[in-house]
RNA sequence: GGGCGAUUAGCUCAGUUGGUUAGAGCGCUACGUUGACAUCGUAGAGGUCACAGAUUCGAAUUCUGUAUCGCCCA
């Protein structure tokens, strides 16, 4: 006997070995074969696996399973990415933490051999993650960014963008986090808003002329970046300057409502007082800066200039700015403007250097009060005013990121990213949804030159060797030596000169991994590179470099370019538009045809999640109490094609199992108490033991739970029919004979197809799972399996049910197969005991519903008519049971029926009478244009189909509750009679509107009509009744 | 400041090119358990489609503006 429930707790791994027993995911190179490739966006090791991802890669295995059946050679290449940053970040933070070491103290090859085991553990961990979903991946492919295959493919890929003079080194201002002394990208710099202060200084004037100010005023947040000042700016024009925001606040004033108006007025007024108050002073400071006036920067006593640049803003401050050219990105910009010293004061930890000797050593922190300080004491401190400041924040350390100018390694965009752009101008690359089309083409089109130097440990080094010179000979001469040690393929030396200092940098690239040139290259002086490649570029070479570029592998020829890459969109510009850029200047191909980006799972209240905020959901808690097919299917029903879906996060008390909705209050609470059992649980946050004591809750989300009463619908519907294939016999499906029933089922099943089989290739995740849900509920099991109940115990009906049953069955478990592979490979096997040979002409079914064919729709099949047909029968159910609810008719109690209908619509209905028994109860005794109420008459009209429902409510009269039944019906018809006569009295939609449209309003208008009479009549009948009795 | 998106039932979401009474799941109410399934069945209640204009005979749907929220970029 088969049980009642799916237990994917005892079967979902057994199954999972068998498909990998039989190799069922591997993918050879089969010629005869088309290829259908998607590489997995590799997970970081650094942590473990989320919703996002759980999502990600569900969508990947529903493409990879339906591409598979539908006889594609299908590769789904699994790897994982080693996060550079955020890896080492999170290594280094447990040093300290548990060891209270830093990576200085245990070096270079003992941090990285620690990082390594880190990616072992978390490694195992997301394969396992990812193994316990179903995921079909090519397991013998796994690869990893920093493999020896992927570090080939950076070397190769590195040595071509050198030699093509593509990387260069520059001094850049950099976002310098201090904590990891590292640079991070603009991508991994996130902007808060803190509480801060706005300190005003006021800077000698050095040999004022009469009438000229002896100082001038200047303001900042952040006071000790003055010591780094290498001029202070004045706007060149400030009447101009003021003359324009005037302009633009009169343009606001009259387009702006009522309310904002009186507000824009009020900052009208406040500029043209501080224009009258300012002026004067403002354009003195001008011709100031035009006659070369000097300021003396306090503390460090050096001479600076006062320039004139558009930066200073005369509405804001003194109108005059401070300028750090190594230390702020507008003031860098300045810089470079008026051709002004860049002096750097901080070390790499953060410390102030010996640029400023009174205050090397001290943390930015102490400088900034000993600044402070001093300047008062000087008496040159003005006011200090409270203020929000914007403050850059490392996404890695959490910790405030600083300007720093460094000598960073750059690729050179312009060609590369042009190549990038035509690929999905003209189509070569398809965005689905389009519109993130024009973020990938916005960011491409800026053209900014990729900054690919990181100073950590963990990631693919940078394979440049370099020394640096006074005299360009003597360069040269080194150039030289260096370029005879081997062939140009193997070694590309170049000479740089550096304006600022006058030297010359000799820079070698090595093509090989452990080149042997290595040591000679050393003897000549140079010393390679500490730093480390930006992550993204190994993930850019992820779709040809998983497949063995620079090798030419027959792989490489066969599966690349890939079919799909599935994706969400915050990695568009970083990670897509750098895979395709790197496609092309590597292989000349685009890496992928289509980009599907798929949706952002946010919490209940509209936050990403993520395991530090303690919204993340853990896909093994989730399979843990709904089985892999809950979660999968959940999550394919959240794919629609808007950005983001929200998923209510709840906490599963371990007491009760009652859920538990998440607040943002209680989600970072170490012990909660549950409100249904009064009992407390502890939460990812408990530290003490006393928080240890109570029972850890998982988080979960109810919305998998009527997923997973789907899986149980799926699998009863299957039991049903497999206790009722004892004597199956496979015989041709012979579609002309078969009743109405069955005909309806053919005619749905190639709807329904052909509709999953489109959605399949146009990414419609979630219509597809709602259409399964639906034709697999509310018309499968709802009407054909209760419908075939009474043909089964019929010995002459019996063998056609069976045969086309198991047909159905078994089409609906191919449909369903890629969105639940375990419920429906169970119930595969059960079947093929039972009936392995099967189909419209029967056949041999595959071992696995994995490695089944993917089923055709069969156009012929479908039928208009009959699909209209038994919908008057649904509706005819319908009505009859409208009846029986409102006359509160026991369910065991049969009632007779009368079907007052046309000729056609009786010879329809005859041959299915006796199916009204198990739909709805009853047992028809009247069917025809002759029907006939009953003396005590139940009746529903369905004047759309011209049929009248009686049913005989001589057993069962409840009067009031018929009163009451017809007279709110009698209210919605009058309702819907108004609407549509004011409609059609309106000359206006009588002309205009298209005639069938005034038409179908007409007919419709006659039908309510009749029906309002007919129940008029009927409420007089039953008053009368009532009375008489 | 710019871009993208969202706003529909208590909650999470569908809603095709404008056209009967705007749908589903969960939750809620009532009734119901004798062999597919209570992880179920049947019926029901529940909506000013964020707001304001415009286009149209007709707008959840098209356009403009506003508000709120989210994300990305500066």
């Amino acid at each position: 006997m088969i049980p009642n429930r799916f237990d994917h707790t005892t079967a979902a791994g057994p199954i999972a070995a068998k498909w990998d027993d039989a190799g069922c995911s591997h993918a050879e190179v089969s010629p005869d074969k088309e290829p259908y490739t998607i590489v997995i966006p590799p997970p970081n090791v650094t942590g473990a696996l989320h919703l996002g991802h759980g999502l990600n890669n569900t969508l990947q295995d529903i493409l990879i399973r339906a591409k598979r059946m539908q006889g594609f050679e299908a590769l789904w290449l699994p790897g994982t990415d080693h996060a550079g940053i955020a890896t080492q970040a999170v290594v280094e933070r447990r040093l300290k933490e548990q060891e209270n070491l830093t990576r200085h103290d245990i070096g270079r090859e003992a941090l990285v051999q620690r990082i390594w085991s880190w990616k072992d553990q978390y490694e195992k961990r997301i394969i396992g993650q990812l193994k316990r979903m179903g995921c079909s991946c090519d397991w013998r492919r796994l690869r990893f960014t920093l493999d020896e295959r992927c570090a080939a493919a950076v070397r190769a890929t590195f040595f071509d963008l050198f030699q093509k003079g593509l990387i260069y080194r520059g001094k850049r201002l950099v976002n310098w986090d201090t904590f990891l002394q590292t640079a991070v990208s603009n991508d991994e710099v996130e902007n808060v808003t803190r509480k801060g202060h706005f300190y005003h200084f006021r800077y000698p004037v050095i040999d004022p002329k009469p009438g000229e100010p002896s100082h001038v005023e200047i303001a900042t947040t952040r006071p000790e970046t003055m010591l780094g000042d290498t001029a202070v700016a004045v706007h060149p024009d400030p009447s101009q300057a003021f003359a324009k925001i005037e302009r633009e606040l009169r343009g606001k004033i009259a387009q702006a409502s009522a309310k904002e108006k009186s507000e824009l007025e009020q900052q009208l007024e406040a500029i043209q007082r501080r224009q009258d108050a300012m002026l004067a002073d403002l354009e003195m400071l001008r011709e100031m800066a035009a006659d070369g006036r000097k300021l003396m920067l306090p503390l460090v006593e050096r001479e600076i200039p006062l320039v004139a640049d558009e930066w200073a803003k005369p509405e804001l401050g003194s109108g005059c700015v401070k300028i750090t050219p190594a230390h702020d990105p507008n003031d860098y910009e300045v810089g470079m403007r008026r051709s002004l010293p860049m002096i750097n004061i901080l070390n790499p930890d953060g410390t102030i250097n010996s640029a400023a000797p009174a205050y090397e050593g001290l943390t930015i922190a102490q400088a900034r009060k000993q600044v402070v300080a001093d300047l008062e004491a000087a008496g040159l401190l003005g006011d200090i005013e409270d203020r929000d400041i914007e403050m850059p924040l490392s996404d890695r350390s959490k910790t405030a990121i600083e300007p720093y100018l460094a000598d960073q390694w750059f690729v050179a965009m312009d060609q590369l990213a042009q190549s990038a752009m035509d690929a999905v101008s003209s189509g070569q690359v398809d965005i689905i949804p389009e519109r993130y089309e024009k973020g990938y083409l916005d960011w491409l089109g800026e053209k900014r030159d990729w900054p690919v130097s990181r100073q950590l440990w963990w990631g693919h080094r940078i394979p440049i060797w370099s020394a640096t010179y006074d005299r360009e000979s003597e360069a040269k001469q080194v150039v030289a030596a260096a370029s005879e040690m081997g062939a140009s393929g193997e070694v590309d030396a170049k000479v740089q000169a550096d304006e600022e200092t006058g030297q010359f940098s000799v820079f070698v690239c090595l093509r090989q991994e452990d080149s042997p040139l290595e040591p000679k290259v050393e003897a000549l002086g140079l010393e390679r590179d500490p730093d480390v490649l930006d992550t993204w570029f190994s993930s850019a070479l992820w779709p040809h470099s998983t497949l063995g570029w620079p090798e030419q592998t027959e792989e490489l020829a066969y599966f690349y370019p890939t079919s799909t890459l599935c994706t969400s969109r915050d990695i568009i510009t970083l990670w897509v538009a750098r895979m395709v850029l790197m496609g092309l200047n590597n292989l000349g191909e685009v890496p992928f045809h289509d980009v599907y980006i798929h949706p952002t799972i946010l919490d209940g209240n509209g936050e990403r999640m993520s395991k530090s905020k303690g919204n993340g959901v853990d896909p093994i808690d989730v399979i843990d109490k709904f089985g892999p097919d809950a979660l999968r299917f959940g999550l394919a029903r959240l794919a629609t094609e808007t950005q983001d879906v929200r998923l209510p996060v709840q906490y599963e008390c371990p007491h009760c199992e009652k859920l538990v909705d998440q607040t943002k209050k209680n989600r970072t609470a170490p012990v909660v108490d549950c409100p249904s059992c009064k009992e407390r649980f502890s939460t990812q946050w408990a530290e003490t033991e006393g928080h240890r004591a109570f029972p850890k809750a998982a988080v979960v989300s109810e919305k998998f739970e009527t997923s997973r009463n789907f899986v149980n619908k799926l699998w009863n519907a299957a039991r049903f029919v497999l206790m009722n294939l004892d004597d199956y016999q496979p015989r041709p499906i012979d579609v002309e004979t078969l009743p109405l029933e069955d005909r309806w089922l053919l005619s749905r099943l190639a709807t329904v197809t052909r509709q999953v089989t489109e959605g399949i290739d146009q990414f419609k995740f979630s219509e597809n799972a709602r259409i399964l849900y639906d034709f697999a509920w509310d018309e499968f099991c709802s009407f054909y399996v209760e419908i075939a109940k009474p043909r089964l115990a019929d010995d002459s009906l019996r063998a056609a049910t069976q045969n086309v049953m198991a047909h159905g069955l078994d089409t609906l478990l191919r449909l369903l197969h890629p969105i639940m592979p375990f419920v429906t490979e169970s119930i595969w096997e059960y079947l093929g005991q039972l009936a392995p040979e099967r189909g419209l002409q029967p056949a041999k079914v595959s071992e696995f519903a994995m490695t089944a064919s993917w089923p055709t729709s069969h156009a012929e099949h479908f039928d208009e008519t009959i699909e209209r047909q038994f919908s008057q029968f649904q509706e005819v159910i319908g009505a009859v049971r409208k009846i029986r609810a409102s006359q509160n008719i026991a369910p065991r109690e049969t009632v007779p029926v009368a079907i007052r209908c046309d000729a056609a619509s009786q010879a329809l209905l005859d041959p299915m009478k006796s199916y009204f028994g198990s739909l709805a109860g009853a047992e028809v005794v009247a069917l025809g244009p002759d029907a006939k109420p009953f003396a005590t008459d139940a009746p529903l009209a369905l004047p759309s189909i011209d049929m009248e429902v009686h049913v005989d409510l001589e057993k069962f009269i409840d009067v009031e509750a018929e009163l009451t039944r017809l007279e709110k019906l009698l209210g919605q018809l009058v309702k819907q009679i108004q609407g549509k006569e004011s409609k059609l009295s309106n000359e206006n939609f009588v002309s205009r509107a298209p005639t069938d449209v005034v038409e179908k309003e007409r007919e419709s208008l006659s039908d309510l009509v009749v029906q309002r009479e007919s129940v008029q009549g009927d409420i007089e009948r039953l008053k009368e009744k009532a009375s008489s009795n």
